[in-house]
DNA sequence: TCTATATATTCGTATATCCGAATATGTGTA
DNA sequence: TACACATATTCGGATATACGAATATATAGA
């Protein structure tokens, strides 16, 4: 899993997933969110949800931060503005059919 | 394969293929092209673009209407707007990448 | 050091996806 | 009907991807 450069292609694949995308979704809305933040939001196993951030990560599309024992994932912050009009647009539609997630991501485990 | 719901999910997982995606730039920058405009365009197998094109329209993002011998795709007409705004967003950068299929793209069977 | 908690990775397997090659279907024309 | 051209589909195999289960790693605190 290379860490790849951030293409039209790349993007979409990384987006071409459920999960992945109710990840980017809640990322995208709030911006910096722990690992155990994300897995109760999305109500997967902890090894699933790890995996696809990898991905995501292997994307370069969110970066994480190490702190004590959590690390915090966010939406990379040197993102190409192409990537992020992108994102802006897929929200909308994808907030309105992940709101339960949005509910559940909004609760911090600090 | 059968024909889906647009959703955001399914945009992605349509427009995770080079050939895809290449297929959505030159129907978004030309309106309409017959397969083999979009074979030369391509420079790729006949059924291999057949095949990309059919998921295409199984996920309804285009839409195809013969005309004698010849097949003519089209972005469907019916696309959420949300839909239409994630591609031209994408259209920019892909369609710096893609500018040699833009070129070829320009010739018509006809 | 031992333990608990948070997170990441590996392994095996099931499923999906892509492609080339071959073939089928549809349409126009002689 | 026969043939040519445009397009679509099927088949078989290679590769990619997703998942559950198990395990490894990292950090904090007793």
């Amino acid at each position: 899993m290379a860490a790849n450069t951030l293409t039209p292609v790349t993007l979409c694949k990384a987006l071409a997933d459920d999960t992945r995308l109710r990840l980017a979704v809640l990322l995208f809305r709030y911006g910096e969110l722990c690992v155990c933040d994300l897995v109760e939001a999305l109500q997967l196993p902890q090894p699933t949800v790890s995996r696809h951030l990898a991905q995501l990560r292997s994307a370069a599309l969110v970066s994480d931060r190490r702190e004590g024992q959590w690390v915090h994932y966010r939406l990379a912050e040197n993102l190409p503005s192409w990537a992020m009009a992108v994102l802006t647009e897929l929200m909308t539609p994808a907030s309105t059919l992940y709101r339960a997630e949005l509910k559940r991501g909004a609760a911090c485990c600090m």
